[in-house]
RNA sequence: CGGGGUGUAGCGCAGUUUGGUAGCGCACGUGGUUUGGGUCCAUGGGGCCGGGAGUUCGAGUCUCUCCACCCCGACCA
């Protein structure tokens, strides 16, 4: 392709309406345009980056057998209406009506057709196992569109159903598709972990996240290096692995402390860490006031304490609640006369020993304070933080933020039961279809690549999704040896089947320069000034090294460097 | 839907307080210049100042009212 032919302007200025990096590199590499809210221009060379990841996934999918099908984009009421989902999905679909009044949703999934297709394609168990998948738009009226591609109303997804005899059978090709689905991040250049999560809308047995993990993203999670556990960092469990320790009982001192509501300003005061000390909060979990205790460096898992409490509800207790227990705000603690409050400590405080609390009175708290001197119930209340045991495995925790690219589901006969898909098995009986969907978020997928293949001079494809391999610049378009050198190797690399860029425009050397490491392109051939001694010079994207070689060489050393990224 | 904000040239913004001829940078056109890191000079084009209604001799600026977009939360590939 020559730059000079190719509908792409990038632009030297960041836009304002764009947070995560991602997103500004791919505004400002015209690979994408913002038309209205989570609606798109998707410009040639973002659409080159996707058929590069459709090439990836079509791969991906034939290895687990599953064949390429196309679903119409429209469904109707009465088939989202047998499976409940005209309803469940409500008002994240968009619906519309033809002349005739009858009401359709665009699509934003495809069980229902998928299911339809098990019904009519499967007569008997020797038809089964089979699996289909499609690469198709999807829209979806979000809540709130954000983060541009990210979070779309309307975006591509490569969405595989499969259909199995017996639950045994489904689970172990769910298994074959989760490594499908590494292997396929792999390739793309994507760190992700798996990551047990919950159903949502669409229900069923189990299932996994493909989280890409990230500087940026929507949730935090935490995964085990060694175990390859992960989970939303809210439902990380903390096992109680702590003993304990009650040796000491009755050493606690009184020390004054005015002005010292916050722990940070009692570290300052006492010259001791956050870690010495115990944070008692009090919440109004609907009506009942419990007192929650956690070290002085950790945060109060909120979700945990409402699952634990059972309640819908969960407030910071007001200072008025917090005098109606016997304690002042901002020097809560769970020694002496507390009334009509429920003390619920975290695990981790029994292994403490010596520490730091409120006294309940202003201006006070108690040092060298242990569990002896006091009683309060044990339970995880924490949030999970790096290098914390895996609940798992015993190993270390790591926490970062992650992208949901992908996401598998083992969805038994949840749809199959309502569309009555059945099949006669061995034994002669008729029995219901085990099912399992998969999908994976193609735009948000490239926004990951992206997200993690980046410096601060812009993107650094790696070369499976790159679409050009090699950028050749020819710094002035005006001399003749230049252009002729230079569109000399175009053509063998083109011949050869390597995808080049031929920078021939008639701008600044500094302005290619500048482009290619934008659109990231993995390899430079600068045709300038070392053509006067016969040479031209390489540069590798990634690493920024540099080399010079022989006008007749660099066709052979290309393709070395090439070979070897 | 709740809370916070922004709409002025393709993009990024100033001007709104105190009403008085619509501005700047980038990008774009033309002529020249430069050609290894977003060259420089000259010159030119481009605006219903988000829409509507009002106040006023006069509204980008004041009032009312719609609308769109962005950020935080619930949702999700």
């Amino acid at each position: 392709m020559k730059y000079s032919k190719f509908l792409l302007k990038t632009q030297k200025e960041k836009p304002s309406d764009v947070d995560s990096t991602a997103m500004s590199y791919m505004v400002r590499a015209g690979m994408i345009k913002k038309v209205s809210a989570g609606l798109f221009h998707y410009m040639p060379y973002f659409n080159m980056i996707m058929r590069k990841v459709e090439f990836q996934l079509r791969r991906a999918m034939e290895s687990v057998d599953c064949s390429e099908v196309k679903f119409p984009l429209l469904v109707s009421k009465e088939t989202l209406e047998k499976s409940g989902r005209w309803n469940a999905f409500g008002k994240e679909m968009f619906k519309l009506a033809d002349r005739n009044q009858a009401e359709y949703a665009i699509s934003p999934t495809n069980e229902e057709y998928a299911t339809l297709v098990a019904g009519s394609f499967v007569r008997s168990y020797n038809d089964l196992p089979f699996s289909i998948y499609q690469i198709q738009k999807k829209y979806r009226d979000e809540i709130r569109p954000r983060d541009g591609v990210v979070r779309a109303r309307e975006f591509t997804m490569k969405d595989a159903y499969s259909f199995h005899a017996s639950e045994e059978d489904l689970s172990a090709y769910y298994k074959r598709m989760a490594k499908a689905y590494t292997d396929f991040f792999t390739t793309l250049g994507i760190k992700t972990v798996p990551v047990v999560a919950d159903g949502g809308a669409m229900g069923g047995l189990y299932c996994d996240e493909y989280m890409a993990i990230g500087d940026e993203g929507e949730a935090e999670i935490a995964f085990c290096d060694k175990c390859h556990y992960g989970a939303n960092l809210e439902t990380v469990e903390i096992n109680d692995t702590f003993k304990e320790d009650m040796r000491f009982k009755g050493n606690y001192k009184e020390v004054i402390t005015p002005d010292t509501k916050r722990i940070v300003d009692l570290v300052k005061m006492l010259q001791r860490e956050p870690s010495d000390f115990v944070k008692s909060m009090v919440y109004n979990a609907g009506g009942q006031l419990v007192m929650v205790l956690v070290r002085g460096d950790r945060e109060v898992n909120e979700a945990k304490l409402a699952k634990l409490l059972k309640c819908d509800s969960l407030e910071l207790a007001t200072e008025k609640e917090i005098k109606s227990i016997g304690s002042v705000m901002g020097y809560v603690g769970p020694m002496g006369n507390l009334k009509n409050v429920r003390i619920i400590g975290d695990y981790e405080i029994k292994a403490m020993t010596n520490f730091i609390i409120g006294a309940n009175k202003p201006n006070v708290h108690y040092m060298d304070v242990n569990n002896a001197d006091f009683k309060c119930e044990w339970a995880d209340l924490r949030f999970a933080t790096e290098n914390d045991v895996c609940p798992r495995c015993g190993g270390k925790l790591r926490v970062a933020m992650g992208n949901e690219l992908g996401h598998i589901f083992a969805l038994g006969t949840r749809y199959t039961d309502k569309f009555k898909t059945t099949f006669v098995d061995a034994d002669g009986k008729e029995k219901i279809m085990q099912m399992g969907c998969y999908g994976i978020g193609l735009e948000r997928t490239v926004a990951s690549i992206i997200d993690q293949h980046h410096d601060e001079k812009g993107l650094v494809l790696p070369l499976s999704v790159a679409p050009f391999k090699v950028d050749i610049i020819i710094v002035d378009t005006k001399k003749e040896n230049q252009v002729q050198k230079a569109t000399e190797l175009y053509d063998k690399l083109e011949e050869n089947g390597i995808p080049v860029l031929l920078d021939d425009r008639k701008a600044g050397a500094g302005v290619k320069f500048n482009d290619f490491e934008l659109i990231g392109v993995p390899v430079r051939v600068t045709f300038g000034r070392a053509l006067e001694n016969g040479e031209v010079e390489i540069e590798i994207r990634k690493t920024g090294e540099r080399l010079n070689a022989k006008v007749d060489d660099a066709y052979k050393m290309v393709c070395k460097i090439l070979k070897n990224l």
